[in-house]
DNA sequence: GTCTATAGTACGATAGAC
DNA sequence: GTCTATCGTACTATAGAC
């Protein structure tokens, strides 16, 4: 392969997948998930912080997401969260859903990658937290929004997984299901 | 020192949070970590798992007191999640209170260890759901509970540092609070 | 693209408790 | 003697510096 092969992240991206489901994760190198989409480790390197990253792609922009979707959003730290959520859709694609499986069924299988997605997730909460506090929701009231944010994230990912269709829907089925528990507590 | 001076893991624990605050977690190796406890790094390793287990220590023994606590409690999830509260209290000592500060200083300062919190919290979250599932509560119930619980018990811990007292306590009103509201979400 | 530091593993040897 | 905590050493792989 050439060496201005295009997509050359989403070739590695690929590669570590397919490779992790053969082998497995702990018995792949990153050495070899470079060979493997015809790079080199130190490309690897400049497209992600480290081994796990390769799992855990587009975090920034996510977050960025997040914060837009609070600040267009309307009064109410619910509706924040949910704004949130249909925010991030965008990037919930037909290839990711593809892919959501196998991802998953690794990151279960490896505790490094179980702490890896824990602190995504937890930066999700800080994010949509900060976000909220710049609108001038009580601390505790954003704290509370976020973590059932989270939860109807989880749950919408996975049940988006089974189902399909547009993530924006399921996200927000899920958020509400979330709320009506909560307010029952 | 010689080979059996007692109390290996305390005096790792001790040595482990000096260092880190002297020079920084990064700047600090196992294999120092382990001499300046008079030890070596095999038994250093012999006692936690890796580096950052040392700031993380007794998490076996808090998994099963939010066992027990909710095996023995009303049958209701947030006073489920109560009774695991304070059933985790035991281990709220002063020492461990009188480290706390420079623990959670360094944590806020490490990206390997942030993850390794969440992932912590993560599992009592986990275990507060499948231990209220064998209660009969519902999944998502138990879900919302968990997190709100998790929640209460982060708001709790950074009071307590504060203000000292009975952890049980000062849990039971960090609960209530964020249970009041999540109520009016 | 090579090299270093060090986290983390594996395992046999050893020293003390019992 | 057994048992267990500790030690010594050799090893692999990752993160990152050069």
């Amino acid at each position: 392969m050439g060496r201005w092969e295009p997509d050359a992240r989403d070739r590695l991206v690929r590669a570590a997948l397919d490779l992790f489901d053969e082998q497995g994760y702990e018995n792949t190198a990153v050495a070899q998930i470079a060979e493997r989409a015809g790079l080199t480790k130190s490309t690897y390197f400049r497209h992600f912080r480290d081994k796990r990253e390769v799992l855990f792609g587009g975090q920034d922009e996510l977050l960025g997401l997040i914060v837009a979707g609070i600040e267009g959003a309307q009064a109410e730290p619910l509706g924040m969260v949910e704004a949130a959520l249909v925010a991030m859709a965008v990037t919930f694609s037909e290839e990711r859903r593809a892919n959501g499986p196998r991802r998953l069924a690794v990151i279960a299988g490896n505790d490094e990658l179980r702490e890896r997605d824990a602190l995504k997730m937890a930066g999700f909460a800080r994010t949509m937290v900060d976000s909220m506090l710049r609108r001038g929701v009580a601390e505790l009231d954003a704290q509370v929004a976020a973590e059932l944010g989270i939860l109807a994230l989880r749950r919408g990912y996975a049940q988006w997984l089974e189902v399909g269709g547009d993530f924006a829907e399921v996200a927000r089925r899920a958020l509400e299901e979330v709320r009506a528990a909560a307010r029952e507590c």
